[in-house]
DNA sequence: TTTTGAGTTGTTCGA
DNA sequence: GTCGAACAACTCAAA
């Protein structure tokens, strides 16, 4: 039996169980579709790019690229390779599977079988259910009394030994052919900051848990909360295109740690988070559109394009959130204590929607997925599972001083405060002018000024989201 | 059915 | 400088 697995968010050989299935069948062949249809970020079509290139060099150059729609090449291409089964990974997203699903019955009617298999999440969210069959609405006991008293993960599979069909494909062209780079020096930029390969993220996830000093996961419960620190694992972008398995993050981390260890549960409740996401946008499908709480369908967000500009450049007169978005913009990345700093921003001191922050996210993080980007924005706009109350507005100054405390993070994304003392970094409009003078700092010249009050806007915030309806209206 | 305790990540103010 | 209380109301989960 001829095999053919279509990779998509599962870009690897190691612990993949639908490509593991299709290697027992018989000789493999294998596909990436790029479908413009699900509107792939600028950022991601960079990872997708440079990813492509090492799996393929896994499979010796076997691996098949098409451009378009799934639902019209698939069903041809399975005929053409005379196929009889096609793989692939479960995903979650409203559109993919409906994708899947409608590719399963066109292949239905040609006599051809597809195995869609779970090999992404931890759980599968039908796995994770409250005693009277719904879905959980808060993380802690999802996490606790769903994930953590359900079976456990799976340990991780190896690399199949694989069996490549030797096929040509008609319309299949080569990965540059894709479109996926458009030459845009920012390409280079942010890939350069990242090794997007098998090894680089075997080698990210050793290095988080093979330290012996009190970086990586050794101090990871603390250590997290800093920027300028060397604690969190950086792994996101990596499980978000399944360059790795959350199972194999899962359990090296617990290699050589106690199974009580606080900084392990932490790291695994992180990855908890991940599964409450995916579940919240397996039960909720509108999760990147509608809030999921009603009462924001009407909630009174101000359109401000030359706000949006400043804050998507880092121009905003806020060092640490000017670092933040400059870090994003520079490597695809953005620690995660600085993007609840920024997205309050936006949402709480602005008051833009939040719509606007996940969009610019999905379009420059590389870990932006559906679930996580969708979920952690309704979640810092308050309309989300668990909101935050709504009186939780972070101070970017009190949040730079406490979390970047020596300004090494900011300094370095902000260079032009970087000579600034620690005392007036976070807020240095509010420095004697010849403390500025002599730090090179002229505001509204090569820095801008604050663009709106702290203490104001946080008050404006306040007052607009206390006169929202009720819940229960 | 009713009740009770709790809910990722904060800030400000006043003692 | 440090510390505790207040900042609301609501929903969720479980007893």
């Amino acid at each position: 039996m001829t095999v053919l697995h279509w990779f998509r968010d599962d870009l690897r050989l190691m612990d993949n169980p639908a490509l593991y299935h299709a290697s027992q069948q018989g000789p493999c062949l294998y596909l990436y579709i790029l479908d413009e249809a699900e509107h792939p970020g600028g950022a991601a079509k960079i990872w997708i790019y440079h990813a492509l290139a090492d799996l393929d060099a896994q499979l010796q150059g076997h691996l098949l690229f098409f451009r378009g729609k799934p639902e019209d090449i698939l069903p041809r291409l399975m005929g053409e390779l005379d196929a009889d089964l096609l793989t692939m990974t479960r995903r979650y997203h409203a559109s993919g599977v409906r994708t899947d699903a409608h590719i399963t019955d066109a292949l239905a009617s040609q006599n051809k079988k597809t195995a869609i298999i779970s090999g992404n999440l931890l759980w599968e969210p039908e796995e994770i259910s409250k005693p009277d069959g719904t879905p959980y609405k808060v993380f802690t006991p999802f996490y606790r009394r769903g994930c953590l008293n359900a079976a456990p993960p799976r340990q991780p599979l190896g690399t199949p030994v694989l069996n490549h069909a030797r096929k040509q494909a008609k319309g299949a062209v080569s990965l540059d052919a894709l479109g996926l780079l458009s030459g845009r020096a920012w390409e280079n930029t942010i890939a350069q900051k990242w090794d997007i390969s098998a090894k680089g993220a075997k080698d990210r996830l050793d290095a988080f848990t093979n330290t012996r000093d009190r970086t990586g996961l050794n101090d990871y419960a603390e250590g997290r909360n800093f920027p300028a620190k060397s604690n969190v694992s950086r792994l996101s972008p990596y499980l978000r295109f399944g360059q790795i398995s959350a199972h194999q993050a899962w359990y090296q981390a617990a290699e050589n740690r106690d199974r009580q260890d606080k900084q392990l549960d932490i790291f695994r409740s992180e990855l908890g988070w991940r599964e409450f996401s995916y579940s919240l946008l397996h039960f909720n499908p509108a999760l990147k559109t509608t809030p999921l709480q009603p009462r924001f369908a009407h909630f009174g967000w101000i359109e401000n394009a030359r706000h949006l500009e400043a804050w998507q450049r880092g121009q905003t007169g806020y060092p640490i959130i000017d670092a933040g978005m400059r870090e994003l913009y520079q490597t695809g990345y953005m620690h995660n204590r600085v993007r609840m700093i920024v997205g309050s921003f936006l949402v709480k001191n602005l008051l833009l929607h939040w719509h606007h922050g996940e969009a610019w996210f999905w379009d420059c993080l590389f870990d932006a997925d559906p679930a996580n980007n969708s979920a952690s924005w309704q979640w810092i706009a308050g309309c989300g599972a668990d909101a935050a109350p709504y009186f939780r507005v972070f101070n970017p100054v009190t949040q730079g001083q406490k979390f970047d405390a020596d300004g090494h993070y900011t300094r370095h994304y902000v260079p032009e405060v970087k000579d600034m003392p620690g005392k007036y970094l976070f807020n240095p409009w509010e420095a004697p002018a010849d403390l500025r003078a002599a730090a090179g700092l002229r505001l509204g010249q090569n820095y801008p000024e604050p663009i709106v009050d702290v203490k104001a806007s946080r008050q404006r915030a306040l007052d607009s989201f206390a006169q929202m309806p009720k819940a229960s209206q």
